[in-house]
DNA sequence: CGCTAATCCGATCGAAATAGTAGGGATTAT
DNA sequence: ATAATCCCTACTATTTCGATCGGATTAGCG
């Protein structure tokens, strides 16, 4: 069991437009650059991400995209559903439509499906792009520190955003 | 996010074989029947739980398959293990080899994807089939008891509706 | 022995989903 | 005007899913 690329994709660029995004749009070009991602294909996810009003564009040039809500307001869950369809383990805990199985209703499988979809709900709806971009920073906060003691200059490393190049290359 | 009918029928047949196995082994056409399940892709998902040990054979004529193990023994995270692969919602928590994604150490939703998936083995590894064949046999009672008030004869409605085996066989 | 009922095993196949690729059009700052 | 940018639609390659097929092996039974 594994979510997709598109749902990386989608939640990567969104923390990045919530730790970076205070200053003006940003390019899907920056972003593909930044996080190492096809352009064309974060193009079209990002367009997703706008027809489901999680962020506003601006076009033109000098154009781009920004959070349509506050970091706080946009959660996980949200982003998943959007981008994987409802965390419906089993067709019989879809919901919407009550799609019968051979065994309702006392098939008990469907009592653990459901057990686990909100399991996995109550976690993914109450993260938010606050959080997260609030605890990438303290854990790179303290990865640095304990790479870097007091003596060397912190200003210089701080500077580096992010950083996905260097530990890498 | 979904499992796939391989777990679905594997859980059944899994289940089948706990509530039914009791005296002498099943047939896979058996099991296909009951469950509605197209035979030979049935053939194969039980051939694959009992590579596994989770079920014993008995090969030619008045042959067919039975647990290997107590019912109390088999949770419902090794089933899905075996017929989905690890709970990996993302490749950077699969475990056994320390996938580095590019963010790493600092990424954040890493601790997310952790989160989750300690949630769902959480639920499945204490869900045995034995949970299991209880309590569907428990609701089936409860659902009789309740759409059958006392005054009314039993036996009529009893004889009617749900019950997996009765009823069809 | 030979028939039959079963498990076993590997190959294949069509449909769908996944992960992109590509081309061009619309909009706007400069 | 032009360049930068979003926008939209279609196409493609690969993998996964769900299932099917043909046949080999094993065991009970008359």
């Amino acid at each position: 069991m594994n979510f997709s690329a598109k749902t990386e994709y989608a939640v990567l660029a969104l923390l990045y437009l919530t730790c970076h995004g205070q200053d003006g749009p940003v390019t899907v070009h920056k972003m593909a650059e930044e996080l190492d991602i096809p352009y064309r294909f974060l193009e079209q996810i990002v367009s997703l991400l706008k027809r489901a009003g999680l962020v506003h564009s601006v076009r033109g040039s000098h154009g781009g995209y920004l959070l349509a809500r506050e970091p706080r307001q946009i959660t996980f869950g949200e982003i998943l559903v959007l981008t994987e369809g409802p965390v419906a383990p089993w067709a019989c805990v879809s919901g919407d439509d009550h799609f019968a199985c051979s065994f309702e209703p006392t098939c008990a499988v469907r009592g653990v499906w459901q057990q686990v979809q909100r399991s996995i709900y109550q976690i993914l709806n109450n993260t938010t792009l606050q959080d997260l971009c609030d605890k990438t920073k303290a854990v790179r906060h303290r990865v640095v520190t304990i790479s870097n003691p007091v003596h060397e200059e912190p200003a210089a490393v701080a500077a580096q955003p992010i950083q996905i190049e260097e530990a890498v290359e």
